[in-house]
DNA sequence: TTGATTGTTCAGTTCGGACTGAACGAGGTG
DNA sequence: CACCTCGTTCAGTCCGAACTGAACAATCAA
């Protein structure tokens, strides 16, 4: 188990993800374990992941399952091993891609669904709105080409 | 003053932006704040955004000055009236674009502060690290242009 | 069977940010 | 001056998410 104990910088940049991690909506631990994984050259262990963390097991699982759901990390396996590895998981990267377009796609339906109750008589938040649903449909629509652009280039 | 009550389409719409923003990091608040605004036919005063948003004035005054800090919002005025009048800030989305950009600016940062950290024996956490600074650059880049064209394309 | 090992779940606590009431400051008006 | 109006700030409360300890599967081994 490669365990032992993370080095000074290890730990800034491990609590620093957990920071970052807070203000995108996820669990400071959850961000933590992701800035472990990232740097580890080995997957871990629940165990590991909690001892070298400091949080408790529950903590650790609760939060690795979130990771696993959201696609964030990959559960991993051993033979002879009972226990399951944890790593980033290699599409990590898409899938934040994924959920920011969720998120831009939500907004779009949002403001659709409210542009057909504001009054006539409101111009101007009725440009505001169409122009909102515009820029976002645009957004959406680069972060897809981005990402297949990002694609061919990578091989 | 433009006050009198919402209408429930209008609630639903500033109760749901409260919540999204909440996922973003904003108070609640601020996030009905934006909501309500952006359905304003005017811009309003700090009493009619309590009033309506039935919060205290207190919250009112420190979530307006919040999102005109950060740009999401303008502060307004009209000659013999002591009062301010908020309306969405007309470059909103671009700064909304800015706040990620910055984010996205930071994780590379932290990158690669910690990049020189990780021992050359650390092959495969070298090369995810080294991906992620590559990905999050091309992002960043990709952003730019994306909103050079928009503003191009939106004239 | 008993006893480890691994991981999940749940009840309860803790902690921090959001929110409020109230006091205050700064201007304006009479 | 006294008395508004408008807005900010601060101390304190409240609420909910995060986290933990402990109990509980589930699986394997002896």
């Amino acid at each position: 188990m490669e365990t032992g104990d993370l080095r000074s910088a290890e730990v800034e940049f491990v609590e620093r993800i957990g920071l970052m991690s807070e203000e995108d909506g996820l669990p400071r631990i959850a961000g933590r374990i992701m800035g472990l994984l990232m740097l580890s050259e080995e997957p871990r262990t629940l165990d590991d992941l909690a001892e070298t963390l400091q949080v408790s097991k529950a903590s650790a699982s609760t939060n690795t399952r979130l990771l696993d759901r959201i696609g964030m990390v990959d559960r991993t396996s051993r033979p002879g091993d009972r226990r399951a590895y944890y790593r980033i998981a290699p599409d990590a990267l898409e899938r934040s891609l994924e959920r920011m377009r969720r998120r831009t796609q939500e907004l779009v339906e949002l403001v659709e669904e409210v542009l057909p109750e504001v009054p006539s008589e409101s111009a101007r938040a009725r440009g505001r709105l169409t122009t909102m649903v515009r820029w976002h449909r645009f957004v959406l629509q680069e972060l897809t080409s981005l990402q297949e652009r990002w694609e061919d280039d990578d091989e």
